[in-house]
DNA sequence: ACCTGAACACCGTTCAAGT
DNA sequence: ACCTGAACACCGTTCAAGT
């Protein structure tokens, strides 16, 4: 009985959050209403409530539920052999993966957490966690000889990251497939940045 | 009689998009009421709106008056004579005179934009207008022999614009002084990518 | 023409009442 | 416990009425 209550207590909650991010994906975070949730989610008000604190705490749900797009393009950083071929993969999967959508919600989300201070504090400490660990990443290929071991990992994992995020906006803006013709570009860049330039090819 | 009107009208509006774009800083666009907004301009409801359309033309009009931080500071770059001087100028520039205010405003601003399409027009067109403007400032370091000229100059234009915006961003969520304290290993990776490795320092 | 402030339709959220 | 929907305080915007 007391499981069944919290793994409906879950479902529900879940649902609401997906209804929420469709509305939001399809009319921006301000512009739709806890009637279009309520709509979306076929659920009165009041039982919406009952599940969910308040809009930003549906905000607050979908960044716990999905973290942000460039932290999960960087995870698999940590285990690879090659940096730059791992590198390289982590950007084309975000080219391939990454639809207009999923920027939308994104954004979204990414401008709503200037809005709210726990919102803001809970995306600075994502950002921050997936700065150390590319910065660990870029550590173990000095390690290795292949960055140029003159280089701070924590200020090249932030360059590379806000090359990454700065892209993504570019996306907002001019669509993905543009900046999908960028990668070749981007990649040469990155090498040109990490790589000592006498060993460079 | 005529002019004098007209230049109330300026003035009135000027005052009131002032006071708005104070007002969304401290709290937000969508935090601040348009009665914060009167309040702040001291005016009533109607006599805003005699001067201003909706709460999303205040935003256009800060848009337009404002422009984009990055295309301000990439403005100069369009007369200089070595890019690199000019183009780690605009950094500085760029460290030394952002605000922690105007980030928020800017992506506040950002933020608005992906919710009104022609607002997301005027943004994509600004950007589009930095970028060109860039990638001819990139063509003429070329044809002086400063930039590899094998560099496609759009490509260029666009990965540097996004490592600033990507920067901006970082501010954000960081401070402005973590991202000056960057600039330095951006420099030396804007060398990098922009010259032949074989005659980078 | 410029300005006021009450009024309108709608918003996020709550809560008494049902099952 | 779960759910409803009317109700509350507030929002962006309008407009009749004043000067």
């Amino acid at each position: 009985m007391r499981t069944r209550d919290v793994n409906l207590n879950r479902q529900r909650r879940d649902m609401i959050l997906k209804a929420a991010a469709e509305c939001f994906v399809k009319q921006g975070f301000h512009a739709t209403s806890m009637k279009d949730v309520c709509a979306a989610a076929k659920l009165s008000p009041g039982t919406v409530y009952h599940y969910v604190r308040s809009k930003t705490d549906i905000i607050r749900g979908i960044i716990e539920d999905e973290q942000s797009i460039t932290a999960d393009l960087l995870q698999p950083l940590g285990e690879a052999d090659d940096f730059f071929v791992a590198f390289y993969g982590a950007l084309d999967a975000m080219a391939a993966m990454v639809k207009a959508e999923d920027l939308r919600l994104a954004a979204e989300i990414a401008a709503e957490t200037l809005r709210q201070p726990d919102l803001h504090a809970l995306s600075r400490s994502a950002t921050s966690e997936a700065l150390d660990g590319l910065a660990a990443a870029i550590a173990r290929s000095q390690e290795r000889g292949q960055i140029d071991r003159s280089l701070a990992p924590q200020k090249a994992a932030a360059a590379l990251v806000a090359l990454i995020d700065g892209l993504l906006w570019q996306a907002t803006l001019f669509g993905v497939e543009r900046m999908a013709a960028e990668l070749p570009f981007v990649k040469q860049a990155v090498a040109r940045m990490l790589i000592e330039p006498e060993k460079a090819r």
